[in-house]
RNA sequence: CGGGGCGUAGCGCAGCCAGGUAGCGCACCUGCUUUGGGAGCAGGAUGUCGGAGGUUCAAAUCCUCUCGCCCCGACCA
């Protein structure tokens, strides 16, 4: 019997792969660090999608499209944005058997190109502010890729929004990190701590960088999502200003915020277990599957009809289907299906049907139980809940258990040489001492917090004061 | 860009050192028996051995060049 999932204890990374593979979400495509999103893995970003489109909606914000490719000068404008951006980028030179007169950039993102246009339509006040968003491919020439977590080619959302005040751009970039936050505790079932990140660490050209930061099961550190607060960057660099009220010409402020497909590595890396894929039920393409048994041809008749009959009472929206496949033994179906992370499974054999039951097996912890076939529906929807909340749960007590607070250089040290996962420990804000620690760990700060109590101490490493203790991590 | 590994059937690999009819496992097709946790038996189909050049009576195997991918580091959502 061939082994499908190498063990996480074995070799985590490996792991991720293996997953990643065998349920089916992505397969490695013909071109370098490329990658093909595969119906299983597209269906929950599809669902990942859904729900933050509404919420994006919810919050005010309406969608747009600008063009992927982006002149080479407009990269340009904004000093610390290009520096940043340029060594990932892939530029077009060629275009229709012709070297272009200004080359075109694969779009690593789109502050350029969307403030150039913002340019044009922000005249007044009145205009602002201006709320918008683009579903989108990205490109960006990385090193080293893996799949969903870092390819040439992905997918995101970016937001991109104007305002007339700066605090009110603030409240802006405040307001979709919540929103980040609320969709990867709601319906990922993945929770986040949020903060800023240090200058040393934010986007190239922002003001202040926030993000949500997620811990995987091997201790490293997600950075599932950002949100930047732009300041006037990019106002100044493509000269977008607005008559005020008051009759004076001003600035803009700006946001830009995303997340992307790495998300789904991140629901891989958060649930998933040595038998595959874990999906909360907030997110799974399908739901339930229901797994058939029978012996006899009769038994085959009856079953398949209960069943077909059982999932025609289920709401559409769990696209639950029957598996009522010749080829594979029910043991070989479990199997499968639990590769595949479906949330709940229903088993259905001669036996349930004698006794007008059904059996729910329910992926998370892999426990069955019987329920009356006619309150099965009622059943999974209660089941489905508490597979969410469990996942949740389960998550974030992972999450305290990898949790450590350093007082000391040498605690730090121990804790990033034995293992990994999330150390709280002062730092004295310096940029130097920031690399040096990386340079010795490989541990870097993910996160300045931005709430709770201040707590004067003296830096890990360099004994200076310290305001208040920042996340390290090992990072993706 | 530095270090390592690998290209042989759809997938995973052996064969290469010591040149001589291209092999194994899984998957696939047919049949029978099976079916409540990865079924068994029998039969069958499947190959420009990554590419180019060279050595040789003869190259998957030896030599030269080349292309590609994966993994580990630095960079990053």
């Amino acid at each position: 019997m061939a082994r499908v999932i190498t063990p996480r204890k074995e070799d985590y990374a490996q792991w991720y792969v293996d997953v990643v593979l065998n349920a089916e979400l992505a397969d490695y495509a013909p071109v370098k660090g490329c990658m093909v999103i595969r119906p299983n893995g597209y269906g929950i970003w599809e669902n990942m999608q859904r729900a933050l489109d509404q919420m994006f909606k919810d919050t005010g914000h309406s969608n747009a499209y600008f063009p992927l490719l982006i002149p080479e000068s407009f990269m340009k404008r904004e000093a610390e944005h290009i520096e940043g951006f340029s060594p990932e980028c892939a530029v077009v030179t060629i275009g229709g058997g012709k070297k272009l007169e200004e080359p075109l950039y694969l779009r690593p993102t789109s502050e350029t190109i969307i403030w150039s246009m913002y340019r044009k339509w922000i005249q007044s006040y009145r205009d602002l502010p201006l709320l918008l968003n683009q579903w989108a491919n990205i490109v960006r020439w990385e090193m080293r890729t893996r799949l969903f977590l870092r390819t040439t080619e992905f997918l995101w959302q970016e937001g991109h929004t104007a305002h007339a005040t700066h605090k009110e751009a603030e409240q802006e970039a405040l307001l979709i990190l919540d929103v980040y936050r609320r969709f990867a505790e709601e319906y990922m079932a993945m929770p986040v701590l949020i903060g800023r990140k240090t200058e040393k660490e934010k986007f190239p050209g922002a003001l202040i960088t926030y993000c949500i930061e997620a811990l995987m099961q091997d201790g490293k550190s997600l950075q599932a999502g950002t949100s930047h607060d732009l300041g006037q960057n990019f106002a100044k660099a493509f000269d977008v200003t607005y008559l005020s009220k008051e009759g004076t010409q001003e600035l803009v402020w700006a946001t830009s915020w995303g997340v992307s497909t790495r998300l789904v590595g991140g629901l891989v890396m958060t649930h998933g277990d040595d038998g595959g894929l874990v999906i909360p039920p907030r997110l799974a393409p399908q739901l339930v599957v229901v797994v058939p048994i029978y012996r006899t041809e009769e038994q085959k008749q009856g079953v398949l009809e209960a069943a077909r009959r059982l999932v025609d009472g289920f709401p559409p929206s769990w696209r639950c289907v029957v598996d009522d496949r010749d080829t594979a033994k029910p043991g070989r179906k479990f199997t499968e299906w639990e590769l595949k992370g479906v949330p709940i499974r229903v088993e259905l054999g001669p036996r349930d049907l004698e006794n007008g039951e059904v059996v729910l097996a329910r992926r998370d912890i892999r426990e069955k139980i019987q329920v009356p076939m006619d309150r099965a529906a009622e059943e999974i929807e209660l089941l489905a809940e508490r597979i969410q909340k469990n996942l949740f749960e389960s998550a974030k007590k992972f999450r305290d258990e990898h949790t450590y607070v350093a007082h000391t250089w040498g605690e730090f040290e121990e804790l990033f040489k034995t293992g990994s996962g999330f150390v709280w420990a002062h730092w004295c804000g310096d940029s130097t001492v920031e690399e040096e620690i990386k340079e010795k760990t490989k541990a870097t700060i993910r996160l300045i917090p931005m709430e709770g109590e201040e707590e004067p101490g003296s830096c890990i490493f360099s004994g200076r004061p310290s305001t208040r203790r920042v996340l390290f991590a090992k990072a993706y």
